[in-house]
DNA sequence: CTGTTAGCGCTTTCAC
DNA sequence: GTGAAAGCGCTAACAG
C-alpha cells in the first residue's frame, strides 16, 4: 500500500486536511509546519493519488495526445517537447496510437482535461464532436469540423524560403517533398512553391521543379536529389520538404562529390534544431518546434481553464496559424556560376 | 456534467448500487432489471469514471508502456496489437516516450496495474526497482536488473534461417543488420550469424560476410545491397536483420536488375505480416508480432493478479523467451549456378 | 434479488 | 493557523 496524507499526518502529529493543505502550497498554512510535513511526505516517499485527486477536484491532470502517424522525426521531436512542455505545467501526457474516435473514446473514459489531436491525413471523425464537453484542440490540419485548431502557416513558410533562394540569385530551384497519394498537407507546399516561382516571375516554373517523390521518408529525399544531382542541367539550388527528406538530400549531395553550398544550395522545411547538426548546417524553415510546443500547450491549457469556467467545450473553431521563420544557416550560397539564363 | 450511475438508478427507478452490479453485469440483479438499466446507460450515455474506480477498486484498468524509440515499423505494429490486445481484456494502453525512469514515475503516480518497459538499448535504470509494488515486464532485453521479462530465441532465429538458407544450397550469405553503434540486440544476431555458418562448415565464414551498416532503417538496407550486388562475386543469398532493412534491400535488388529469388535469394528478420506484401513475398524468421503481443498481454494480466493477490511485485526474473518460426514465402529458391566452391 | 452502508484518498468549505 | 466534516463516483460487503 502507498502512502497516503493520513499516514503522513500522523507521523506529523498534525490532521490529514493540515497535510493535504502544505502539499498544494496553500498560504493557510504556517511555513513551518509546511517544511516540516513536506519533509516527512518526501521522506516517507509520498505519491498523490491522482485517482483521488482528480475525482474530487474533477480534474485528470493528464492531457490525451492523438498519434495515428508514429513515423516522423519532426513529429516525433514535437511530442516530446509538448509532454515536457505540460509536464512543467503539472500535466502529464498519455498518448495513443488508435484511430482518433477510439483514442478519443479511451481518452473520454479517462475523463483526461484536454486532448491534442494529430491530424495529418484527413481521417473521418464521425460523431466525434467534443463529446462530453472534453476541449479538443487540432493540430496540422485547420481544415476540420469546427475544432479549435493550431496550425503553421505553410504557404508562407514556402514562400519564404524559395524567395530567400531566389534572392540569392539561384533561377533553377527544385522541390524535393510531394509524395504520390496526395497528402493535402504536403500538396499545400507544393503549390505554394510553384505559386511562388512564378510570382517571382522565374523564367520556366515548371511542374518538373518539383520532383516525384514516393514517400517522407529519408531515402525518398535521397532517391530523389541524387536523379536530380546527376544531371548535366541540374537545379543550382534543392528544397527540402522535411527534415528527414532533406538529410537524405545532403546525403545524396556528400556521395555524389557536390558540395553544399559551392555546388548547389540546399534549404529544407521544419524548424528543427537537428537541422543544426548535419555534416551542413542547414537553412531552414517554418515555425520552431519549440514554438509550436509552447503554443500548442499553453493553448490546451486555456481551453482546460475556460471549460471549467463555463460549462462547455472551448471557443468554436478558434484557429491559430503560427507565422515560419527562416534561419540561414551554411547550406545557402549564390549559384556559383553566374544565374543561367 | 457527465452521468453517473446515480442519475441513471432515479431513471430506473432502481437504486444507484443496483445499477453498479447491473453494469458489471452481476449475477445478482435480475437478467430484466439489468436490460432495462443497461438500455437507460446507454441512452443516457453514461461512462463509467475511472477515476472513482480505480480509487476504490485499486485498479486503474491501465497498463503503461515505456517506449523510448519510437522510430521503427516492427516496433510500431507491436505497439498497435498490443494495445489492442490489452484492450480486448479491459485494460486503456497509455505510452510514454520519456526517458524509463520519468517514464515510470508518471505511471505510478498514476497508480497503472503494470508497466510494460521496451528496452533496447542498456538505458540506465537506477534506482527504480519495481517501486510502489507495480510489476514491470521488460521486453527485448532481458539482462536486465531482475524484472521479469520477455523476450525472443533471436540466436536461434537467426540461426534457423541461415540454415534454410544452406540447404538449399547457398554457401554464400551475407548479413544485413548490424549497426556501427554495437546495439546489444543487433551484436547477438550477427555473431549468431557468423557462428551457424561455421557450425555447417561454410568454406569461408569470413568477417565480410556481415555488411557494414550505419543503423537500422530502410536506407541503410538498400545502400548495403546495393552495393552487394553490384559485385562480381555478389552473395546467392542476403539476410536482412530486419523488416525495414529487407524492404530497402528488395529495393536495392529491383534497381540492379537482380531478380529474387531466381538471381539472389533475401531472408529478412522479423515475423511481420507486412513481409507477405512486399514486391515478392519475403520469406521470414522470427516470432510472429501477434504471438509476442499476446503473450506480452497475457503476461502482464498475469501479473497484475499476482500482485493483487499478494503484496509485492511478480516473480522475480522470470524471462520467458519466445521460439521464432520460419516462414517460407517466394524470395528464396536455390542458388542460380550450381553451388560455387 | 435489491437496497443500505461504508469507505477508497483527496480537496474544500466551515468552524474552532 | 488548524482541524472536523462533507462528499466526489464508485465498489463491496452486508442486510433486508
Amino acid at each position: 500500500m502507498s502512502v497516503t496524507i493520513k499516514d503522513i499526518a500522523e507521523r506529523a502529529g498534525v490532521s490529514f486536511s493540515t497535510v493535504s493543505k502544505a502539499l498544494r502550497n496553500s498560504p493557510l498554512v504556517q511555513e513551518k509546519t509546511k517544511a516540516k510535513i513536506l519533509a516527512i511526505a518526501e521522506e516517507m516517499g509520498y505519491r498523490p493519488n491522482i485517482a483521488a485527486r482528480s475525482l474530487v477536484s474533477k480534474r485528470s491532470g493528464v492531457v490525451g495526445v492523438v498519434w495515428p502517424s508514429v513515423e516522423r522525426t519532426t513529429l516525433s521531436a514535437l511530442i516530446t517537447l509538448i509532454n515536457a512542455e505540460l509536464e512543467d505545467s503539472g500535466y502529464a501526457t498519455l498518448l495513443s496510437i488508435n484511430r482518433a474516435d477510439a483514442a478519443i473514446e479511451t481518452f473520454r473514459r479517462f475523463q483526461v482535461d484536454a486532448i491534442l489531436l494529430f491530424s495529418e491525413k484527413d481521417e473521418p471523425l464521425l460523431g466525434v464532436p467534443s463529446p462530453s464537453g472534453i476541449p479538443i484542440l487540432c493540430y496540422g490540419n485547420a481544415v476540420r469540423s469546427g475544432f479549435p485548431s493550431l496550425d503553421v502557416n505553410r504557404q508562407k513558410a514556402v514562400r519564404i524560403a524559395v524567395r530567400h533562394l531566389y534572392e540569392l540569385g539561384h533561377r533553377d530551384i527544385a522541390y524535393i517533398g510531394r509524395p504520390e497519394g496526395g497528402d493535402p498537407l504536403q500538396e499545400e507546399k507544393a503549390s505554394a512553391f510553384l505559386d511562388e516561382l512564378r510570382r517571382l516571375g522565374a523564367r520556366e516554373p515548371a511542374e518538373k521543379a518539383v520532383a516525384a517523390i514516393s514517400g517522407m521518408e529519408f531515402h525518398d529525399g535521397y532517391v530523389a536529389a541524387k536523379e536530380l544531382l546527376k544531371r548535366r542541367d541540374r537545379p543550382t539550388a534543392l528544397f527540402g520538404g522535411s527534415y528527414d527528406l532533406t538529410r537524405g538530400m545532403m546525403r545524396a549531395a556528400a556521395e555524389s562529390g557536390i558540395r553544399v553550398p559551392e555546388d548547389v544550395s540546399i534549404v529544407g522545411y521544419d524548424h528543427i534544431p537537428q537541422m543544426d547538426n548535419l555534416e551542413v548546417p542547414v537553412t531552414s524553415v517554418g515555425v520552431d518546434i519549440a514554438t509550436i510546443a509552447a503554443t500548442l500547450a499553453r493553448r490546451l491549457i486555456a481551453m482546460i481553464e475556460e471549460t471549467g469556467a463555463r460549462g462547455n467545450g472551448a471557443a468554436e473553431g478558434s484557429a491559430i496559424l503560427l507565422e515560419p521563420e527562416l534561419v540561414v544557416r551554411t547550406s545557402t550560397a549564390p549559384p556559383a556560376a553566374p544565374a543561367r539564363r
